[in-house]
DNA sequence: CTGAACACGTGAGGC
DNA sequence: TGCCTCACGTGTTCA
């Protein structure tokens, strides 16, 4: 295996690998970037100098390759904690993890977000099924004032969709609502049933309103959360 | 460059390669695993032979590492969704970019999450600064009744906290409050701080129930946000 | 045909 | 010593 040996002292299996210096006369290194060019001040290139340029290039590109590629998972292990000293494959597996257990606690923590605000809205939403990139699911959201009424058009709205896997909530706080269905296992077709959706639940929202009929319109001042920060100095807050 | 000629026709540089037949007598496959082991009919091992076995070792186990990776990273394919048919580095960017959104979202989430509960409590835990994996942060909530008396010592204990980076929330619903502390920044050390808050609460708390002296003490029923899924049939859920 | 992307075997170096 | 991880240059394939 001796003409495999290596003459200059890189790391490596750089067969062959000259640092800078060509040994062919018609080769000449490109300033900008260090690939090989041919030397302009000869007419004709054999065919080993070209292999040997196109080989250059080659590895040039390999190299910058691994590069990128090494540079993102760089930044992986310093967005991961505990991976420094880490292993390639170890810190991919620590990333799958992370990943994974981050979905668990943006869905644990979105979860907990169905509490009715002070608006009216209805947010009909395609969202990502963390479990299975193929299939999607959808989130639809009825926020208004409780109304008895609203409860048995809701009823027959979640009845009147596919079956697929279907979830519905509903949580009240004080005199505000908010309906929640969560469509999961959709393969394809999303879109029409997003707008499908969304229109029941505006035509919900406006009978709601229609039954309103005008009654304590302005000013209605709902209940809010309050959330403040601490005043900088002194506790004489006006909250307080 | 013809001693770098393939002559089997499996891909790649397999330099010397040969597919399961060995070149030297003194070698034989072996059953298990793909490895070169030492012909027991043989008695002894020529250098060359040991050479060749450890080359084949060696490769066999970079291709082991190899396919470890590559399935760590089809693995994160599979969870990152329109990143089929995309490139190696390609993909880790965008898992890059997944991680990132990710621990925005559940930033944002738990930041929705500061409503006070109907539990009394007090927590105090450390966790990961999602922009810096060196650094920690302490997250310290207290919930409990709102009382006008609870602010000052609020007050005396975050002012009482080292001034590396300190955001402070109150939130209040109804006749409950929480309260919460996050302290950023912190590189070492850390343990002992969230002792000392979590002792600092704690007292707070327990003055807290010292006023109280008692009143009302036993089935307060406090409010709650109620959070039902449909009932699968008929529409006369009791809730309603 | 050029360039990009991948798998491969190999040398270097760390325990 | 032996085993493991990494970077390198190379062969091959596909757009």
């Amino acid at each position: 295996m001796d003409f495999f040996e290596n003459f200059d002292g890189v790391q490596g299996g750089n067969y062959l690998g000259f640092q800078g210096v060509v040994p062919s006369s018609s080769l000449i290194l490109n300033n900008e970037r260090g690939e090989l060019m041919m030397n302009p001040s000869r007419q004709k290139m054999g065919d080993a100098d070209k292999a040997l340029i196109a080989l250059r290039n080659h590895s040039n590109a390999e190299r910058r390759r691994r590069e990128r590629i090494n540079a993102h998972l760089a930044t992986l292990r310093t967005l991961t904690p505990g991976t420094t000293k880490m292993d390639k494959a170890g810190l991919l597996s620590e990333v799958i993890n992370q990943v994974k257990s981050l979905r668990e606690n943006v869905a644990e923590a979105t979860k907990g977000t169905v509490v009715p605000s002070d608006i009216d809205e209805v947010r009909v939403e395609e969202e990502e099924d963390p479990n299975d990139a193929a299939s999607t699911s959808i989130r639809a959201s009825l926020c208004c004032d409780f109304k008895h009424e609203l409860l048995s058009d809701l009823r027959e709205a979640v009845d009147a969709l596919p079956h697929n896997d279907v979830r519905a909530e509903i949580s009240t706080l004080g005199t505000r609502m908010v309906s929640v269905f969560v469509i999961t296992g959709l393969k394809s077709q999303v879109q029409p049933l997003v707008d499908s959706i969304r229109q029941t639940f505006r035509s919900i929202l406006d009978k709601f309103y229609a039954s309103e009929e005008f009654s304590s319109r302005s000013s209605s001042s709902k209940r809010r959360r309050v959330s403040s920060l601490f005043a900088s100095s002194g506790s004489s807050s006006g909250l307080f």
